[in-house]
DNA sequence: TGTGCCCACATGGTATGCCATCAGAGAGGA
DNA sequence: TCCTCTCTGATGGCATACCATGTGGGCACA
């Protein structure tokens, strides 16, 4: 059975980890619309492109799927998981129920090195507007709310975001345009909050700024999605009453 | 999660995935208590023990890790992950955000067979705490708060929720005494609040409902832990148990 | 007797190969 | 012409085998 030897040496910081390399890579090329929605993921393709065999192609599929980048099929496989307008309500739906919360717990728990670190990404998002790079401020933008989760003191948002920052950096690939400005704003006034250690308004501020995030985002979602803010698959339970 | 029944064959349920049975079963021998915190999660004898090879194994821990019921080091192996003060903690922060949204949204979207399973729900929960049977209330009190996220027409909270739900079931099963009257009486009310369509009113309940079970679960925690709730790390690192 | 090095074993990580199943093409019949 | 049934190539799921690394114990030396 299951050997009942005590939790070992705590400290193990030695060793590498290979499939988590390959994770970090078909998630990027996913995030970077290198990988089209729908599309199928050859589990021998990915391992001859990655050199590796398929046994860590596999498990990090597993992984993915898990945070709902990638969907596994029943013996058909995997597949890059569209990101419908459905899915973009949703993730909205639920950050908008956890980022207040985060910014409520950051403005009473922050660590003076989160505030640092706040300070820094405000600047670079800064900069990015400033000279309109927008790749840079895509992500000083995701990397600031991925920050929001951390300094909240609340482990478990760490552990179970990396479905919502996931599938934020995909919406965010498409919704930027040319609004960076108002955002890096937003922030900054999020971070002077939770520097003030004041919880209701760094959580005001935040559910606010998603609700103007949220609006850009679906005018810019709609505008290149030709299909209409469908109703069947769009509301999925629909309104029953 | 599966919405969708893509134009297969009509009788096609055929896909009997294999190593979703072995996630299933460590999950419930974890949630049992069967198997302790901290305890190394041997791949060898867990497919000596359910008749398989060591691949599944491996990817169903994967899949748990994910949902955070086991914790993964490198080149160590799988651990059962703890089940701290501080853990309950965040569960009820996250809690405290999640579910009050998904009442709202029930209380718009729930469909008609969703309201046939709340209320069966209510009955079985109201049954098993006029039997007393404890097991039979566990069950249904989880099963009550998985249903609120399905009902909310949130795909995304059903994807995230393995880990919070897993996490529930865990905590729940320390927890639950004497009091299943209270809640299955809260949880009429909630449902009610849904079959009127009033999310405003379902939100509030569904509160007061989380911090009446938070406060509970905390005695009971600190009553059987007999680690004093710490202050500046609330859990952290408590190997010895 | 105490300490430190070294080796063998246990175990996680990866590779390879087999098998069951699914999808698409083609043939045959109505 | 269209429908259906079957056969087959492709692919996911799993089992087995191998490799790399970390661990613990024993032996030699001071």
């Amino acid at each position: 059975m299951t050997s009942q030897t005590p939790p070992l040496k705590a400290s193990a910081p030695k060793a590498p980890a290979r499939r988590i390399d390959v994770v970090d890579r078909i998630r990027r090329q996913i995030v970077e619309g290198d990988l089209i929605d729908g599309q199928r993921l050859n589990e021998r393709d990915l391992s001859l492109q990655f050199g590796v065999s398929r046994v860590p192609v596999r498990e990090a599929l597993l992984v993915l799927a898990g945070e709902g980048m990638v969907e596994m099929r029943p013996r058909q496989g995997a597949f890059v998981a569209p990101l419908t307008r459905r899915v973009v309500r949703e993730l909205f739906e639920v950050r908008g129920a956890l980022e207040p919360m985060a910014a409520h717990w950051s403005a009473l728990r922050a660590t003076p090195a989160h505030l640092v670190e706040f300070g820094a990404l405000v600047e670079r998002a800064r900069n990015a507007a400033l000279s309109h790079d927008i790749d840079k401020g895509s992500h000083a933008n995701t990397d600031f709310h991925e920050l929001l989760f951390r300094a909240s003191g609340n482990d478990l948002l760490g552990g179970v975001m990396p479905a919502v920052i996931g599938i934020t950096r995909r919406v965010f690939r498409l919704s930027i345009v040319d609004h960076e400005t108002m955002m890096w704003e937003e922030h900054r006034d999020i971070v002077r909050a939770i520097e003030r250690g004041d919880p209701d308004e760094a959580a005001a501020l935040t559910a606010a700024h998603l609700e103007h995030t949220r609006r850009h985002t679906f005018e810019i979602f709609d505008s290149i999605d030709d299909e209409p803010p469908r109703q069947g698959s769009d509301g999925g339970a629909a309104p029953t009453r």
